[in-house]
DNA sequence: CATATAAGTCTCAAAAAGAGACCAGCACTA
DNA sequence: TAGTGCTGGTCTCTTTTTGAGACTTATATG
């Protein structure tokens, strides 16, 4: 027990900032993090872990997202080097979006978050009918 | 192999939207999972999950976070039921922030999630460095 | 020639986040 | 008794991020 709050304040000083200067990006987990945790990053890491896909795919896949933030998503998460992105030279050309293995790599605790999210969904909505009711 | 494809399709189909009118808030997992995804939601899931922490305190744990944000993401995590906010009639009053037993299992799998950023610093930050060197 | 499809980019409006002043109530100090 | 600091916030303004949707380039098809 006291060995796991140790850990975790040891995790939190390094969350917390760099050793050195204090610098946000030289915070290991959240420089990770805040990569992941956009709008759409979890949910194109989503589709990806099926099977590839590709651009125009995507979009129809998951139509309430805008085409500007599709390709910025997707733009992040290469960078990050979560997927990678291969261009087809056909007439259009093509594109073709598959995680890597560091991508596969991640999604595997994600996919257990995603889980905890599909499991527990009726629970944290009863407690924001519950909070919301209590200030009425 | 392709079970695992499968179950991963529905739940995409469930991410994706709901089963019905197609109302992004009647998706499970994207109704969650955008509670947590905020840019400090997991820091200070993970300040909390340490021990519980006063107002002013997690103020001076997280220096770079405003005094708006932390007001603003504890009521958001208090009203999902992850944080229990209590008030001790103290002159002046104070006001203690903990996990709630929803909020203990939600950290859970966040806490894989985070130790896999923390393993894996490196190598995202290597891609990203590789991806930048790329269109130079 | 008009239209469609591919994968985007560009512009502008709306929403969210951040900085920092300000607030109320009380204790301590000069 | 006025000043200062502590508590946990709110208010306003500015900057950043997100979203909606028109526009692009090149090719094929009717």
């Amino acid at each position: 027990m006291d060995s796991k709050v140790v850990s975790l304040r040891s995790k939190l000083e390094i969350y917390k900032a760099g050793s050195g200067g204090g610098n946000i990006a030289d915070c290991p987990v959240r420089d990770v993090i805040q990569g992941i945790s956009n709008k759409w990053s979890s949910l194109l890491m989503m589709a990806l872990a099926e099977k590839p896909y590709r651009f125009g795919e995507l979009r129809r896949l998951v139509p309430d997202i805008s085409q500007r933030m599709l390709t910025q998503t997707l733009h992040d998460l290469q960078r990050d080097g979560y997927v990678h992105r291969k261009v087809f030279p056909t007439k259009p050309p093509s594109v073709e979006y598959s995680l890597t293995d560091l991508g596969r790599s991640m999604f595997r605790p994600l996919h257990q978050l995603l889980q905890w999210a599909e499991l527990n969904h009726g629970a944290v909505r009863a407690a924001r009918t519950a909070f919301d009711a209590a200030d009425a």
